[in-house]
DNA sequence: AGGGAATCTTAATGTAGGTTAATAACGACT
DNA sequence: AGTCGTTATTAACCTACATTAAGATTCCCT
């Protein structure tokens, strides 16, 4: 199945594409290939395109005072990555996003999504859908980060995305999970025993 | 003013409404009078109304194991106040919406809404705007909170919503925050000194 | 196969912020 | 003005997690 294939089924689980739109929709995508720890988009970079995994793990990660890295978002085969804050507001990006292993990307300009949206009215329907959820799961995430201690966020890391944490290195875990990998690695030697 | 006139000005701020329109939308909006403490929206409920603030204070917050609050928003005049999540997935409220003042609010319910996308797209075209916004400063305070210390949490708050800062007690905004109010009564004291 | 880079673990020590509990100050109602 | 409920402060002690620094392990490249 090629890049472009995945994406039109990706598209279908939620929307009904006629063949003559899937030809339009696959036709506004470009592929991007990158290699392990290649980097798609830089801090200060305007975030003008959304993009889809078509093969592959990414990160995105922000620098706190150019020093230590926070990761925001996982995203492997079949979800979109992007700095969405950039996308939407127009200002340079505040993260990077990061190839974790070789990869391969589709993604549309914002100009032409949105020439899009008029010619395919579902593909609308489809990110108003996407960014609802990405709300939804950032506001879950925020009021989990509130009132849970790390060890259940590990926990529940774990049981949510059992197929991202055999992919990515340990220390990235805890970029994500807001900790040092140093007390996830004991956190672990607690539960473990 | 009446509420209805702020709520009509309110839209004229981001998008354009003959007066027609305007009388369409304002007849599509119920309104709401809250005691002090009153609460709006209970955790259970389906939150199925977008909720226009016309005056006084409010706050939204959930229960971790049906003991602390969490104050995860507050509302004045001019701002809208909901559980976007209850009402984007159609799941029962995790929140609480309650009045820190004697308050008055416009709602709309849903389903009203998607018809009146219909009658008078520019307002369809607010909503994307405000989904998107609230996804914007969602994801501004996630990542704030991820990197910042309380005391600098506390003063981007006292500099970024001063006029919220001297209506609602510190206990709220030790809450919202995410810190015990003994915690900062202690970093007030080392600020002013 | 072997050497260097990347990743993970362990342990000692430090600190931001929580908990508990007591007291103080404020505010609203009669 | 006095009382009661609400809100704010203080201080002693506690805990989850960070920091530092040293090894141990695994991975990858020629």
């Amino acid at each position: 199945m090629t890049p472009i294939d995945k994406l039109i089924v990706h598209f279908r689980k939620s929307i009904t594409l006629t063949d003559d739109e899937a030809e339009i929709v696959g036709g506004c995508f470009t592929i991007v290939e990158l290699k392990k720890k290649e980097i798609l988009l830089y801090e200060g970079d305007l975030s003008s395109h959304m993009r889809f995994i078509s093969d592959g793990c990414l990160r995105s990660y922000y620098m706190d005072e150019d020093t230590k890295e926070h990761i925001i978002q996982f995203g492997i085969e079949d979800w979109w990555i992007n700095d969405l804050y950039s996308y939407l507001t127009n200002t340079p990006s505040k993260q990077f996003v990061q190839a974790i292993e070789n990869s391969v990307v589709l993604q549309i300009h914002k100009d032409k999504l949105n020439d899009l949206y008029n010619n395919v009215p579902a593909v609308e329907r489809f990110f108003r859908f996407k960014f609802e959820k990405a709300y939804v799961s950032l506001q879950e995430r925020t009021i989990n980060a509130m009132s849970k201690t790390a060890e259940e966020h590990y926990l529940d890391f774990r049981t949510k995305h059992r197929d991202i944490e055999q992919r990515v290195p340990q220390y990235m875990i805890a970029s994500y999970l807001g900790i040092t990998p140093e007390f996830l690695s004991k956190l672990r030697k607690n539960i473990s025993q």
